[in-house]
DNA sequence: GCTGTCACGTA
DNA sequence: CGTACGTGACAGCA
C-alpha cells in the first residue's frame, strides 16, 4: 500500500500532473453493450452489473495505463438538457434504455464514491459539457488533460494539452488516444474544426441531420477553404452542383447542429481541476458495495490498485486475501536462498498455509499469495529451513489457515512452531454459520466457492508429498478468506478477529501441552471398580435368576416389564425408558424388598460402575509415553460459542457424584511442577442474566455478595435471608437455572418432584419479584423472531430458522434455544476473552506455569515453582476483568496437588 | 463396518 | 415438555 503512494507521489513529482475526466454515461453504456451477452454479471437479487464491471474494470485499466494524478467522471442527469429544449428531437429516436442497464448508473455512481472517485452531474448540463470546462480550466492550469469519452463531439477538445480516449471498435476497454494529428489523420480536419464537420455531415446518433450528400471529405474541404459553417454557409453560392443546392436547401440544419454541438466550457462546477487529485480507496465501503454487487475479482484488482485507507501495515489479524480467481498460479518448489527471497518478497501480505502432513509427519508446506503458489517441501532434520522457521514462529507474519490448530501442532511436532495466525476459514465459515462448522477443505470450497477442489489422483502410486495439493489448498483458502470476509457482519467480524482468530494459538498451545495423569492411581480405580462391576452383576442375575446383557436396553425392557411385570416407564422411540430417573420411579413404586428391589438397586449400581471404568478406560487409553492425556478442543463445536472437547472428551469428568469425583485425583501437576491452579466463575450465566435483564432484584442479589439463591429465596418466599430453609432454596436454584434454559411449569414440576399447580405458582412468585428477568426472556424470543438470529453480550451471532416454522414442536425447541443462546453464548464469549488476557500475561510475565484445560466456566494451570503468587494475580485478574458487567464477576481460585484437591470447596 | 438409539458424564 | 456438548454399547443394516 505505501509503495502505491509512492509511485504516485513520485509520478506527480517528476511531471506535468495528469488529469483524466471521463464520460460515466456514455462508457457506462458501451461497457453494458460489451458485457452483456455473456449474461453472467447478475446478483443474487436479480440486479444486473455489467455496466458497473465493465465500467470501473476499464477504469482500472485507464489508471494503469495512464497514472492519472486527478480523476473525475462526469454523468448525465437525465438525456434532457438546454439543448433538447432547443431542438426538441436531440437525441430522440434512441431506443428504449434496456431494461437491465436501469438501475446501473447509481450502482456504478455508489461504487465511485466508495473508490473515493469523485464524479459530478449537474441539472440541464450534459456530461460532456462539465469535460469540456475541466478540460479547459487543466489545460489553462498546467495539467495534461485526458478526456474519456464515447462521444465524438469531444474531439472539439483537443489541442496540446488535451487528448481524447475513444472506444474503438474492439471494445471497450481498447481506447483510442486522439491528439490533434490524430484527429486530423482521421477526418482531415484540425480538431477545433471538428464541431463544423459534424455539424455539416450530421450526428445520427444524436438524430441530427446534417446536409444531404456532404460527406466527410466533402466537409473537410470546404473547411480547408472557408474554416467554418457560417463562413461555408455564406459562401454557399459559389458551390456547385448537386451538393451546393442541398446545401443551401438544408443550411438551417448545419447552423442548428452547429449550436448544439458546441460544448460548454464555463459551466459553473462545485470542484476544478486541482480539486480532483486523487484519493485513497475507502476499503472497508469498497467491500460493501463489492460485495453487494457480488464483484470478487474486481475486489481485489481495485484494492490493489491502491492506494487505499487500511492500515499500512496490517494488523496481525488482517484476514484479507487478495487472490487472482480465475485460476490457480503455476507452483514452484522452494528451498534454501530462493525460499527465504519468496518469503521477504510476501512481507506485507498475508500467506495462506497448508500442510502437506499425516500421521507420520509433515511432508511439506503448501504457500500462497494472492498470484503466486509455491510448496516447501520438508524432512525432518535436513537442509536449511532457518528462514523459513523464523518465518513461520513469526508473530508479525500473518498466515491464513483452514483449520490452523491441527497444523500448528503437526509443524510444533516436527520442530518448526507456527505463530502469526491471521485468519482460519474453517473458525471463520463456522463463526457465519454456527450451525456447521465445515468439516474439510473440501466441504468450504465446494460451500463457498461453489467448487470441487482437486484432489489427488487415487490412482498414483503413494507419492510421499503432494506439492500441488499442498499449494493449491493453500491457494483455496485465500480464496475463501477472501470471500467470507464479505460476508460478515460488524460485531461479527469483531468476534472473529479480535476473540476466535487469537485464541487458535491458545488452545494449540494447550493441546500440545496436554495435562499430566498419575496411571497407577487410574489404574488402582479401575481394578476396584472391575470389583463392583462383578458383584452387583452377580447379584443381578441373582434377584432374576438368569444372565442378562445388563447395557442392552432392550434386554432390560424384556425382564423389568414381562419377566418382573413393573409398571411401564416413559416411552421412547424403540419402547421404554431404562433411565436412570425412571428406574427410580420404579424402585419407589415398590414398598418392600423383594426380586425387583434387589434387581434395580443392582443394576443402578452396576451402571455406575461400569460407565466410571469405562471412562477410566477411555483416559488410559489416552495417556502419551510421556505420562500426559493431550485431548482436542473443537473451538467452534458449540453453536452457542463453547468450545467442546473430544479424543478424549475432558469436559465431562465426573464431579458430583463421590466416587467419580475420584477419577479427577488422577489429574496431576507434571514432573518439575509445583501444583495445580483451578479458577472458576460462580454463577456466570446468573450474573449474564442480571446483567442482560437489567433486572434490578437481581442486580441487588449479586452486588449483595451473599448467597445468592438465599437472598432470591428470601423474595420469593417473602421472607428475611435467614428464614429461607434448604428446601427453599434448592427449589430457587433449580428454578433460576432453569429459566435460563427454558424451563416450564411441566418441567421444573418433575424435578422439584412438586405438582404442575405448585410449580406453576413457585414461576408466578418469581417472575412478581424479577419482572425484569421475564421480561427479558421474552424480549429474547420475540427480537429473534424478527431478526432470525440471537447476539451474544460481544456480538455473536446464532440463527435461528425454526423460530417461525409450524411445527409447534421445532418451534417451541428453538424458542428455547434462543432463549438459552445469549446467556451461554455470552458466558463463552468471556471465558475466551480471559482465556486471551491469561495466556498475554503469562507470557509477558515469561511464566513457565501452563494453561491446561478448559470445562466451560474453569480453568486449570499447572504452576512451575515459585509462581503462584503471581500466577494467581493474573488469572484472578483477566478472568474477572474479561467483562464489564452490571454486576461483578467473581472467581474462586483452588491449589491442590491434583485436581480434586485443587477444588475450592 | 456404518448408523441410529439409548444412556449418562460435564457446565 | 431443560440449554450445550462427547462417548460408548447395543442393535439393525449392509
Amino acid at each position: 500500500m505505501s509503495e502505491a503512494r509512492a509511485t504516485l507521489a513520485s509520478v506527480t513529482d517528476a511531471r506535468k500532473p495528469t488529469l483524466m475526466i471521463i464520460d460515466g454515461h456514455s462508457l457506462a453504456f458501451r461497457a453494458f453493450f460489451a458485457l452483456l451477452p455473456a449474461g453472467r454479471f447478475i446478483t443474487d437479487d436479480g440486479q444486473h452489473t455489467e455496466a458497473i464491471h465493465g465500467f470501473i474494470s476499464m477504469l482500472l485499466k485507464l489508471l494503469k495505463d495512464y497514472e492519472p494524478t486527478h480523476l473525475g467522471v462526469a454523468f448525465d442527469i437525465s438525456r434532457f438538457s438546454f439543448r433538447t429544449r432547443e431542438y426538441p428531437e436531440y437525441k430522440g429516436g434512441r431506443g428504449e434504455t434496456p431494461p437491465e442497464f436501469i438501475g446501473q448508473v447509481p450502482l456504478l455512481q455508489e461504487a465511485l464514491t466508495a473508490m473515493n472517485v469523485q464524479w459530478l452531474q449537474k441539472e440541464d448540463i450534459e456530461a460532456d459539457d462539465i469535460l469540456a470546462t475541466l478540460a479547459k480550466q487543466g489545460a489553462e492550469q498546467g495539467f495534461d488533460v485526458l478526456v474519456v469519452s464515447g462521444d465524438r463531439d469531444s474531439f472539439q477538445l483537443v489541442d496540446d494539452s488535451v487528448t481524447v480516449l475513444y472506444p474503438s471498435v474492439l471494445g471497450v476497454s481498447e481506447l483510442k488516444r486522439y491528439d490533434a494529428q490524430a484527429v486530423f489523420d482521421k477526418y482531415e480536419v484540425w480538431p477545433h474544426q471538428y464541431p463544423e464537420l459534424a455539424a455539416l455531415t450530421g450526428e445520427k446518433a444524436d438524430n441530427l441531420p446534417g446536409i444531404d450528400k456532404v460527406g466527410p471529405k466533402t466537409a473537410a474541404k470546404w473547411i480547408a477553404q472557408w474554416g467554418t459553417v457560417d463562413e461555408i454557409v455564406a459562401h454557399a453560392d459559389e458551390i456547385k452542383g448537386v451538393v451546393g443546392e442541398k446545401l443551401r436547401e438544408q443550411k438551417e440544419n448545419a447552423l442548428r447542429n452547429r449550436r448544439l454541438n458546441r460544448l460548454l466550457t464555463d459551466v459553473e462546477l462545485p470542484v476544478g481541476p486541482a480539486d480532483l487529485e486523487r484519493r485513497a480507496v475507502n476499503e472497508q465501503a469498497v467491500r460493501d458495495v463489492f460485495g453487494r454487487l457480488q464483484f470478487r475479482t474486481l475486489l481485489d484488482r481495485v484494492l490493489k490498485v491502491g492506494p487505499t485507507d487500511a492500515a499500512p501495515d496490517g494488523a496481525s489479524t488482517e484476514p484479507v486475501a487478495e487472490p487472482e480467481i480465475e485460476t490457480a498460479p503455476p507452483v514452484k518448489t522452494l528451498v534454501d536462498e530462493e525460499l527465504a527471497h519468496w518469503l521477504a518478497k510476501t512481507a506485507g501480505k498475508p500467506v495462506a498455509v497448508q500442510l502437506d502432513y499425516g500421521p507420520a509427519g509433515v511432508a511439506g508446506y503448501g504457500l500462497s499469495v494472492s498470484d503466486d503458489s509455491a510448496y516447501v517441501p520438508f524432512k525432518e532434520g535436513t537442509g536449511d529451513y532457518e528462514a523459513f522457521a523464523a518465518w513461520l514462529a513469526d508473530p508479525a507474519r500473518s498466515k491464513l489457515f483452514f483449520n490452523a490448530k491441527a497444523q500448528i501442532e503437526a509443524s510444533a511436532r516436527v520442530g518448526l512452531p507456527i505463530r502469526g495466525v491471521g485468519g482460519d476459514t474453517r473458525v471463520a465459515g463456522a463463526i457465519l454459520n454456527p450451525a456447521k462448522a465445515p468439516a474439510s477443505l473440501a466441504d468450504q470450497v465446494y460451500e463457498v466457492l461453489g467448487e470441487n477442489l482437486p484432489t489427488p489422483d487415487p490412482n498414483q502410486l503413494v507419492p510421499d508429498s503432494e506439492p500441488i495439493s499442498a499449494a493449491s489448498q493453500a491457494w483455496y483458502v485465500l480464496r475463501i478468506a477472501d470471500d467470507l470476509d464479505l460476508a460478515f457482519a460488524e460485531g461479527t467480524k469483531r468476534v472473529y478477529e479480535t476473540i476466535e482468530v487469537p485464541l487458535v494459538e491458545v488452545l494449540a498451545q494447550m493441546e500440545l501441552t496436554g495435562v499430566a495423569v498419575d496411571a497407577e492411581v487410574l489404574k488402582g480405580q479401575r481394578e476396584a471398580l472391575s470389583g463392583w462391576v462383578d458383584t452387583y452383576q452377580q447379584a443381578a442375575y441373582a434377584a432374576i435368576g438368569h444372565e442378562v446383557n445388563l447395557g442392552s436396553p432392550k434386554q432390560l425392557q424384556t425382564v423389568l416389564f414381562d419377566e418382573l411385570h413393573l409398571p411401564f416407564t416413559r416411552k421412547t422411540k424403540t419402547g421404554y425408558s431404562t433411565d436412570a430417573d425412571s428406574l427410580a420411579d420404579l424402585r419407589e413404586g415398590i414398598s418392600e424388598e423383594n426380586a425387583g428391589t434387589v434387581f434395580l438397586d443392582a443394576l443402578l449400581r452396576h451402571r455406575d460402575a461400569t460407565k466410571l471404568r469405562q471412562m477410566i478406560e477411555t483416559l488410559e487409553k489416552s495417556i502419551d509415553d510421556t505420562g500426559r492425556i493431550h485431548t482436542t478442543y473443537d473451538q467452534v463445536g458449540a453453536a452457542t460459542g463453547r468450545i467442546s472437547s473430544n479424543d478424549p472428551n475432558l469436559q465431562n469428568i465426573p464431579v458430583r457424584s463421590d466416587t467419580g469425583r475420584q477419577i479427577r485425583s488422577a489429574f496431576v501437576a507434571g514432573e518439575g511442577f509445583e501444583c495445580l491452579l483451578t479458577a472458576d466463575y460462580s454463577q456466570i450465566e446468573m450474573r449474564i442474566m442480571a446483567h442482560l435483564s437489567g433486572d434490578a432484584g437481581l442486580i441487588a442479589a449479586f452486588q449483595e455478595g451473599e448467597d445468592l439463591h438465599r437472598f432470591v429465596g428470601s423474595h420469593v418466599f417473602n421472607v428475611t435471608p435467614d428464614e429461607v430453609t434448604p428446601l427453599m432454596r434448592s427449589k430457587v436454584k433449580a428454578m433460576s437455572y432453569g429459566l435460563a434454559y427454558g424451563l416450564g411449569p411441566f418441567g421444573l414440576a418433575k424435578q422439584l418432584r412438586i405438582s404442575q399447580a405448585e410449580a406453576k405458582q413457585l414461576m408466578a412468585d418469581y417472575f412478581e419479584r424479577f419482572g425484569g428477568v421475564r421480561d427479558y426472556l421474552r424480549n429474547v424470543v420475540a427480537q429473534a423472531k424478527v431478526d432470525g438470529y440471537t447476539e451474544t453480550i460481544f456480538g455473536r451471532r446464532r440463527p435461528f430458522p425454526d423460530l417461525n416454522s409450524l411445527n409447534r414442536v421445532l418451534r417451541d425447541n428453538a424458542e428455547r434455544a434462543a432463549l438459552n443462546s445469549p446467556i451461554q453464548g455470552s458466558a463463552a464469549d468471556i471465558m475466551k476473552i480471559a482465556m486471551l488476557g491469561v495466556a498475554r500475561d503469562m507470557a509477558e510475565a515469561s511464566l513457565s506455569s501452563r494453561m491446561l484445560l478448559q470445562v466451560h466456566d474453569e480453568l486449570i494451570f499447572e504452576v512451575a515453582p515459585g509462581e503462584w503468587d503471581a500466577l494467581e494475580q493474573i488469572v484472578k485478574h483477566r478472568m474477572a476483568g474479561a467483562a464489564e458487567l452490571s454486576v461483578p464477576l467473581t472467581v474462586q481460585v483452588g491449589r491442590g496437588p491434583n485436581w480434586q484437591a485443587a477444588a475450592h470447596d
